[in-house]
DNA sequence: TGGTCAACTACCTAAATTGGTAGTAGCAGG
DNA sequence: CCTGCTACTACCAATTTAGGTAGTTGACCA
């Protein structure tokens, strides 16, 4: 009765994983772990849906660099039908590039291939327990994308309220007429405001001020 | 000799924390672990820069609830004057806009003060080794924010060649004019690849346009 | 091989935007 | 109390954009 006991509350995972010596590697780390449970571990990602709907697994290890669909984009096709599945990539690579479009695409953690055995085994209860886990490095990356982000241009302070009014309408696609009809004002007003906007955000035209405003977060 | 050893290889930290209780708890906290010295605990930010540029630490703690500047606001005025040192936030809050706020001030980790006094410990020796400490549910808002980031709208994929290409000129500014002259085609084929974006894109003036395609991700 | 379709090219007119000009109200400093 | 400054309102002429129409090319398929 012990045995599945444990086996009920262990997690239940599957891998894809397209190294063998890494896979056996994975392998032999969760045959001594008796909170996860290994359902399958699997080279390539051409059958995810088939897999994932059988075996139900609760969290993912998916490799990022494999031959055919690569991970990213596995994740991409998991999301279509699985929102809840928790999914931790696990790459050689600590690419920017890579790290975004795999979180883009919906993966939970991002695990380096340098993490220790007990970094994994942690992560994996932890991702199940509702965090995120990341590599040291992968999150300051993850951090240091939101700095930056902020307004800092102070050219939205010179802004006035109606001029971040206007703005605003104008970002959503309101045209001089429109913002006229919402604000209760002349269109020659508008036109007024619009001019002054321009002028302060030093650009000339109103797809200049829109790709300003929202790029640099002029916006609250 | 030894002490002195350890005094060099410890943290140096300062602590910003108005409640008098969570703050003993702290002082308690650290004075048991020699990694990390705790060279001064304030009740209140309106000396920060002053604080920092004496005691030089290498990691912050930072309530975000205070009375006077609020942590938030602490955080980016440090930034203004200090790039490098590593700022913890501890907070009873999780609210989203609280979180993303303090990152985008420039903050390298995200503690809830439910947080046991070993994570306290432990962040703080990982976000002085490159790390970015979250506690488990912030990591997961973190990365939520990336999912949906991404091009889901499925309207780019429609998009040819040269449409992505004359959208990506008017992102950046350009009138009719200036994007036949830069593409070398008429002013009107230029007129047309709008057209054709704004039917596919849903939309029926340039400033939609650019709003859709930068909030929406349609460009590479 | 003829038909269909998508992409790219181009012109024209009506409507919208840009940039110049100007008056009024409110507020801070001398 | 007056001056200067900023925000907000408004009108008009010149330019630009939006939407309608149409010809050419190349790819795909029956």
């Amino acid at each position: 009765m012990t045995l599945a006991e444990t086996d009920d509350l262990a997690v239940k995972i599957i891998i894809y994983e397209d190294n063998a010596d890494y896979g056996d590697a994975l392998r032999i780390l969760f045959s001594h772990e008796k909170d996860i449970e290994l359902l399958s571990l699997f080279t390539n990602c051409s059958t995810v849906k088939e897999d994932i709907e059988a075996l139900k697994p609760e969290v993912i290890l998916m490799d990022i660099d494999m031959p055919g669909m690569n991970g990213i984009e596995a994740v991409r096709k998991i999301r279509q039908f699985n929102k809840v599945v928790d999914i931790i990539m696990v790459t050689i690579f600590d690419r920017d590039e890579h790290i975004f479009k795999a979180l883009q695409a919906g993966a939970t953690g991002y695990l380096l291939k340098t993490s220790s055995p007990d970094k994994i085994k942690e992560s994996i209860k932890e991702v199940h327990n509702g965090g995120a886990p990341m590599s040291a490095g992968i999150a300051r990356k993850v951090m240091s994308f939101f700095a930056g982000t902020g307004n800092t241009s102070a050219e939205a302070d010179n802004l006035s309220i109606r001029e971040k009014e206007v703005l605003g309408l104008l970002v959503k696609g309101y045209s001089y007429k429109m913002i006229a009809a919402s604000l209760h004002i002349s269109i020659n007003t508008v036109s007024f405001h619009i001019k002054k906007i321009y002028e302060k955000l030093h650009v000339n035209s109103m797809s200049e001020a829109v790709a300003k405003a929202i790029q640099g977060n002029l916006l609250d």
